[in-house]
DNA sequence: TTGTAAGCGTTATCAT
DNA sequence: ATGATAACGCTTACAA
């Protein structure tokens, strides 16, 4: 375990000349520069990144906060991210926190102690108060459509997507209109669940708490949710499922219920994953590798905008 | 932005002692203990982790060498291994190669400059002998049914499971067999390959190289591989298919092709994915989460051995 | 039980 | 163009 001190000895030089030609500066003679590149071989010398990260105060890692590492609409987003990354020569640390708010202090810790350099954040369950408190110690961007007034947020639209869609079902000639959400609690659901009732209002519905359907965030709960609705007395002829997954997972059991889909309920998913055109599911195209690789170029540039990125119907036969 | 001297003096203690408290050390008074603690709270101190880095040699970071971030099977596995480091205490970073052996060599360096203690290696394009020569920088596991003299490996047994996929599907009366596979030239690839070639032997069938469909990772590829099944003039009767997703894919457009599973062809998926039990597709179980937990745990506990994890069939409509 | 001081391996400032 | 030397902020012998 060679270090730069040793090289120099070796070479001949001081550290400086060392440090010099490991960073390529100029001012360092052909002559040097070969002196201290032979002992850097002879040494079989590395750098030790850690001695570095203390001396600059930067380790070019980005943290990543996100609820499951495996769920569809996290790792099309992480794709994104790991791709831009790459781009930008910065690698990713990962904090799956499973929405607790414990773990999430746990990265945003990590920005304090200078183990990452800037944090991103895909979901949340901590306050904006928690999360303003850390950008002090290095820049946080966050994946929300909710805009805050200092922490820049990039994300889609979900307010507007989920009024597109209900206004959607509306046209199609849909009055009785329910949906399936991840967690209902979330930023992103609240302002869906606006988006909802204000549609609902527009049409003189009344609000039926039983045709939302919470905790669908997987296959299996779409599966799940084809049992609750066939419980139901009475049922939408219509449903907004906001993950392609879960409604693909809603379909496969319809139809193995002989649950027919557009006939007996209309279903329209969200992201547009590839599942979705396979099982010919109308969807709400979500652009969230482009929200990814902004995020990392956000957070790169320390740039304090939010940007909300364009969602776009994708028509094909489950409506 | 106060460091340990600064809280030393501010308690009117040695920074031994301030360390000493730091890291919950015994021998040292409640009452230093408490001076130390208020003057940390005035300062508002907290510790630089790239320092502790530098001092202790450690980061307690695993680096994970992973292919694709957004793939089933890979994201399944990931999220084994992100539990078990949570248990662990450990934080994951993650390099995305696109199987460029020049992306993995960074992960190397990163090993061998202690950016990461160790690292898990998913899927490689590397040679072993590159993997053999970082040995000595930090502990390395590789997900790989292929065991090595020296690299400890963690995985399924590949092998065994095609060759049962393959007599399974004998055993139902197929002798026509062809199969898709992710990325022909991989190992445990090769290893089915090999399966492949010895059944076929066996029953006496000749090998077809158009019944072999590679590149197959995603469900996309699982709707084209139908086209090329359908444009095939003597066709296999059986398919296995070394994804669910992927069997997945082909599913779905077998369906909108009116192409009868497992009437005018059989399908065995592998992995046993939610989307498998939706199609009631026929898959062979890959207890995946089980192997990341139990690759942390190896790496971690530096144990030098080999495991392998047990599949099992799960019967369903497709074949 | 506490403290002094020597690392850990760089980068960066300031001379020369 | 090159080099001393002081940070960077912590841990850990060793001494007391």
């Amino acid at each position: 375990m060679a270090n730069i001190r040793d090289v120099a000895k070796q070479a001949e030089v001081s550290v400086t000349t060392v440090s010099r030609v490991l960073n390529q500066h100029p001012y360092v003679t052909e002559e040097k520069r070969v002196a201290v590149e032979r002992a850097m071989e002879e040494l079989g010398y590395f750098q030790n990144i850690n001695a570095i990260h203390l001396s600059t105060g930067e380790t070019r890692l980005i943290g990543v906060v996100i609820p499951y590492i495996n769920h569809s609409y996290f790792s099309t987003l992480l794709k994104g991210i790991a791709d831009q990354a790459l781009v930008q020569g910065y690698n990713l640390v990962f904090y799956q926190t499973n929405y607790m708010k414990e773990e999430e202090h746990k990265a945003f810790e990590a920005l304090k102690q200078k183990q990452v350099d800037a944090l991103l954040i895909l979901s949340r369950a901590s306050e904006w108060e928690a999360i303003e408190s850390y950008q002090s110690f290095g820049s946080i961007v966050v994946c929300e459509t909710a805009s805050h007034e200092t922490i820049p947020c990039v994300s889609v639209d979900h307010y507007e997507a989920f009024r597109f869609g209900m206004r959607y079902m509306v046209d199609q000639g849909h009055q009785k209109i329910g949906y399936c959400i991840g967690r209902r609690n979330g930023t992103n659901s609240k302002l869906r669940e606006k988006a909802y009732c204000e549609e609902l209002e527009r049409i003189g519905q009344p609000f039926r708490e039983e045709w939302i359907f919470n905790g669908c965030l997987t296959i299996e709960d779409g599966k799940r949710v084809v049992s609750e609705y066939a419980a139901l007395n009475e049922k939408p002829s219509a449903l907004l499922i906001t993950s392609d997954q879960v409604a693909a997972g809603f379909m496969m059991e319809a139809q193995k219920q002989q649950i027919q889909i557009p006939n007996n309920v209309a279903i329209l998913g969200f992201d547009n994953h590839p599942i979705a055109e396979a099982l010919d599911l109308t969807t709400i195209h979500l652009p969230l590798h482009e929200v990814g690789v902004n995020l990392v170029e956000k957070v790169v540039k320390k740039d304090k905008t939010s940007t909300i990125y364009p969602f776009e119907l994708v028509e094909r036969g489950s409506v």
